[in-house]
DNA sequence: TTTTATTAATAGTAATACTATTATATTTGT
DNA sequence: ACAAATATAATAGTATTACTATTAATAAAA
């Protein structure tokens, strides 16, 4: 095995299996593969058994880690905010000024990312491109009470609480920074499927920078001091 | 029949039923019930046995009319956007300032609607519920591009399209108004769900005219003209 | 080394998402 | 008015999905 990255480890709720995949090679390969078919075939198409088969092992082996399909997909909802407040932890310490904090946030959801090395078994550019697709699918449901209780959503609330405490630092009079801030995540996702499956829904983001620019544009704005 | 309101006939395209269901008794009470059923249960529990047990009819016969409960819901996900379409015409027409129309535009779409007595079988509050849960399931999903070709989202692009216009008009410089609207709807829907179930990710939408208010703020500030 | 505990494979079942066939009305032409 | 054609619904299926219970194999502890 390649040695030459550290190992970071993105900790999951207990919530969110019923075994820790990350604790044997066959849980590791459900995450692996699990991720990979979930980003070829879609969540509607995507059964353990199918899955399974792609790792040579049985329905009954992946049911003894997680509960049914939307569990696999919460786990990787929270891999993916988990890991993207690392990322977010590294790029704003030590940065002064929370316009600038905020700016480098908003770059970092709406710039595709690429496999993180340090973390074996994820394909962050595969998991990203997966959570877009799926992740509201996550909470949109009849169970979302149910699940929310049992913490499925810690992580992504978490997040949401750390860039609004941000926006109140640059505006503390205004009103809706959870609201603002769940709007621009929920966006990043869209705004990018839209682009490339509805366009007539969007203003070409495809483009380098130009999701970025939208986002910090109506964030910046809405949040200015001087008022309407 | 109490005949005392007029019919609002509202059209739906021919690509999102097998057989129109509004051209029979059967058809009516699909919708009808079909909608109340969606409405308790969730997308994921429905099924077209349940619904036809509820009926009494059968399965089979429901399956002439749709072929399967995805081309169901977005069949109502159409048949909203074009009622909302009726009432967003009504509502703006002959109002000379596109600043006044995207206000009653928006306060249409965040105000919780009341059943329209003109259209028989659908209860509109109803539908929005169930839209607010399951409308972002229409298009996220990997047929996509294929149901887009064959016309499952016409009528939510063409209200997209109206009120990016209306943008335009109020400043023709701004960059993403298509963009900007549709993260507009999809968080119309979001907030409000948010503030029901997951509370940390928004402002308390519930009270009334807080969720117009955070639109309303968000949209003008992002497209007034005075620059960033 | 025997017992205990952990883990995986086999073999199911009930429900789901459909489809094909048959029966029953309804419409239409003559 | 009556047979022929057509439309519609009900019956009875099948393949797949989403699980679960039981048994077998392996590893860990006493």
């Amino acid at each position: 095995m390649n040695m030459q990255h550290p190992v970071l480890q993105i900790p999951v709720q207990e919530a969110l299996f019923l075994k820790d995949p990350t604790s044997s090679t066959v849980g590791k390969s459900i995450l692996e593969h699990g991720l990979i078919l979930l980003s070829e075939i879609g969540l509607e198409d995507f059964t353990f058994k199918k899955l399974a088969a792609k790792i040579s092992s049985t329905e009954s082996t992946i049911y003894r880690y997680f509960e049914n399909k939307h569990q696999f997909l919460s786990y990787l909802f929270n891999f993916y905010w988990a890991w993207m407040d690392v990322n977010i932890a590294f790029a704003t310490t030590n940065i002064e000024d929370p316009k600038e904090r905020l700016r480098r946030i908003i770059r970092l959801i709406s710039t595709k990312v690429s496999n993180d090395e340090r973390t074996p078994f994820i394909d962050e550019a595969l998991l990203q491109d997966v959570i877009a697709l799926e992740s509201s699918k996550t909470f949109l449901s009849k169970k979302v009470d149910e699940e929310n209780k049992a913490g499925y959503f810690l992580q992504y609330k978490k997040l949401v609480d750390r860039v609004a405490k941000i926006i109140l630092e640059i505006n503390p009079t205004y009103a809706y920074p959870n609201a603002l801030t769940s709007t621009i995540l929920e966006s990043s996702f869209h705004q990018r499927f839209f682009s490339i499956h509805l366009p007539r829904l969007t203003n070409e983001m495809d483009i380098d920078g130009r999701l970025e620019d939208f986002l910090m544009d109506l964030c910046l704005k809405t949040i200015a001091k001087n008022g309407k």
